[in-house]
RNA sequence: GCGGGUGUAGUUCAGUGGUAGAACGUCAGCUUCCCAAGCUGAAUAUCGUGGGUUCGAGCCCCAUCACCCGCUCCA
């Protein structure tokens, strides 16, 4: 039972209760579709940002980081377009779809083809703020709706400063906010969110010299790498897909654009984590002065105004193949790699949450489970034969009547050994209305915490604790002592817990249950030669080490963990 | 934005107008030499929030907020 169907669920109050991630202002009521991480929460993410910035910026000697403020000079979103697209109420006709400014609609029918118009509604709208004292017009500003204008704008500077040649990419990661229409699903849409992006940027076409990879290719490449990424963190192949996006979704600039789409748990199903995108020479030349008129045209783009640069890249390499002319200046080409901090957490989280059973119980334990599930499974008999009489009456669906019929059924017939399958099927669609289920789903629940272990099997670089000291027992001096000098002696270089407020078992299962992938557990054995058991979290198995070759061991088996799940 | 559902302890849930409960979790002590054992004790809920009906509201009514599901919309 690697994954269950309502492991959404799960995955919240999991979160809740080991302090991954919380409701935001949650003693005022909360406020829609904000969340807190929380102390485990906050280590998760940092890891996953660390990963990306390790493979992106350290792991690659054509990149370069940045940190660009939040708040930006406004002009920046009059020219991105995203003050003209965010900003502005808009209202749509129902009948033709098209969508105008309220402001530019006179009365209420659509200009096009008189159908009816919604009420005007903020789209996407970036949240304004004021920058001074005073709050008046000249003085708005808006929270950045994405971080890659800070790039953009700073292009020339990394340029200069980093003395670098195409093809090269500046990445960031940072805070990014918009008033989205529907937030929701947990962290998967929030308004105030993570972006983890990098602008790579290449030779237009038409400046290639031999041997040079053109755009598409590049931009095939970031595809593979940033899905290579995901993969190499654990993430399940059947449950990442690459999706290019048809002609009619691009953006009018854009010339292609791959999406990362993440299979996640219940009704959000195959969602995108990141888009990968090809927007040649859009953005940089929306930022330039001087553009030549046929550029504007080509691009849709209107005059800038305002711009003291070109963000133009001298080619010293430029070889004029009918003149033989050496040296160009133009405007460079963009591949976009554009991902989700926030919803990459929330599918590794998703990828990681396991279930396991580990025992059995006796058969007496089993009695009032199976008493439970026969009658519901009359109750539910019962039931499909009326939904089959009177369809569309009150209650759940005949499909659903008989899937939870067909799940409780086999899942009964496999006991002892599925507990969790029975479980599962207490909780389908529509099973919340079965008077009778809830009772087989009390009784089950209960066999449940005594037979079954969550675990999440985050890979190592990304779990918020790395390794935890156990004593394996706590009123011995001896022991207890030793296990806290391995937990300061490991530290320095692994995130390192000590925990011995309970018995071993469970302090075994409290890690499993936050993705710890060590446990070190000092016993008897301990005092007399210096060995200590390692435990594994996925297999349980354990293996006596020296604790002087601790650290080594677990580094080597942290590097190694992606052949093993080869 | 529209429709449906839910909101009671940290979590999962019971509680159909009359003294707020269970299980698990948490904490303290005892016990225990390896996978949620046991024993003893303890803390934890102004029943999402605000108003109303009532002698009396967790329960009925209204409003509001949040979350979930389904549409719609969106990068």
């Amino acid at each position: 039972m690697p994954r269950p169907d309502n492991a959404f669920e799960k995955i919240v109050s999991l979160s809740k209760r080991r302090g991954i991630i919380f409701q935001s202002s949650e003693i005022y009521g909360g406020l829609g579709s904000t969340w807190d991480y929380g102390p485990l929460g906050v280590e998760l993410k940092n890891n996953v940002k660390k990963a990306w910035w390790k493979s992106v910026v350290y792991q690659r000697d054509d990149m370069e980081g940045l940190d660009a403020a939040i708040i930006m000079n406004r002009l920046v979103w009059q020219y991105s377009g995203h003050e003209k697209t965010f900003v502005d109420p808009l209202v749509d006709c129902k009948k033709c779809r098209k969508r105008f400014r309220a402001d530019h609609v006179k009365g209420d029918k659509c200009p096009e083809c008189g159908g009816e118009l919604t009420e005007p509604r903020d789209f996407n709208g970036m949240f304004k703020t004021y920058v001074g004292p005073v709050q008046d017009e000249s003085g708005l500003a808006y929270l950045r709706p994405e971080t890659a204008q800070g790039i953009f704008t700073n292009f020339l500077n990394v340029l200069q400063s980093m003395r670098r040649k195409l093809p090269f990419g500046i990445a960031q990661i940072g805070k990014a906010f918009r008033n989205e229409i529907t937030p929701g699903n947990f962290t998967f849409r929030t308004r105030e969110f993570e972006q983890m992006e990098i602008e790579y940027f290449c030779k237009p076409p038409q400046y290639l010299q031999p041997g040079e990879k053109t755009d598409e290719q590049l931009h095939q490449e970031w595809v593979e790498a940033r899905y290579n990424w995901y993969i190499g963190l654990g993430m399940n192949p059947e449950r990442l897909k690459k999706r290019p996006q048809a002609p009619e979704e691009l953006a009018h600039y854009a010339k292609a654009c791959v999406d990362l789409e993440y299979l996640f748990p219940g009704s959000l199903g195959w969602s995108e984590l990141e888009g990968v995108a090809n927007r040649q020479d859009y953005d940089l030349t929306a930022h330039s002065n001087n553009v030549p008129e046929a550029d504007l045209v080509r691009l849709k783009l209107n005059r800038n105004e305002h711009s003291t640069e070109k963000m133009e890249y001298f080619d010293e390499a430029y070889v004029d193949s009918t003149t033989g002319k050496k040296g160009a200046k133009y405007i460079p080409c963009v591949i976009e790699p554009s991902a989700g901090a926030d919803r990459a957490t929330l599918a590794f989280l998703c990828e990681a949450y396991h279930e396991e059973q580990l025992s059995q119980p006796s058969d007496e334990s089993l009695a009032p489970l199976k008493e439970a599930a026969t009658a519901a499974l009359k109750s539910i008999g019962k039931k499909i034969s009326e939904a089959q009489k009177k369809p569309g009456s009150d209650g759940p669906t005949l499909e659903q009547l008989q899937a939870i019929e067909k799940s409780l059924q086999t899942a009964i017939e496999k006991l002892p050994g599925s507990l969790l399958e029975t479980d599962a099927a207490c909780s389908l669609p529509g099973a919340d209305r079965i008077e009778l289920l809830k009772k087989v789903r009390l009784t089950v629940g209960k066999l449940c915490d005594e037979h079954t272990r969550a675990v999440l099997k985050l890979h190592p670089e990304l779990a918020p604790i790395k390794v935890a000291v156990l004593p394996l027992k706590k009123n011995e001096p001896g022991i207890v002592e030793t296990a806290k000098k391995i937990r300061a002696l490991l530290q320095p270089a692994l995130r390192t817990v000590y925990d011995d407020t309970a018995g071993i078992g469970k302090l075994y299962r409290r890690q499993d249950e936050i993705g710890t992938p060590f446990c070190v557990t000092v016993d008897f054995q301990t005092l007399q030669d210096q060995t200590v058991t390692l435990r594994d979290r996925d297999t349980m198995g354990q293996e006596r080490y020296r604790i002087g070759e601790l650290a080594g061991i677990i580094e080597k088996r942290m590097v190694g963990w992606n052949a093993r799940q080869g």
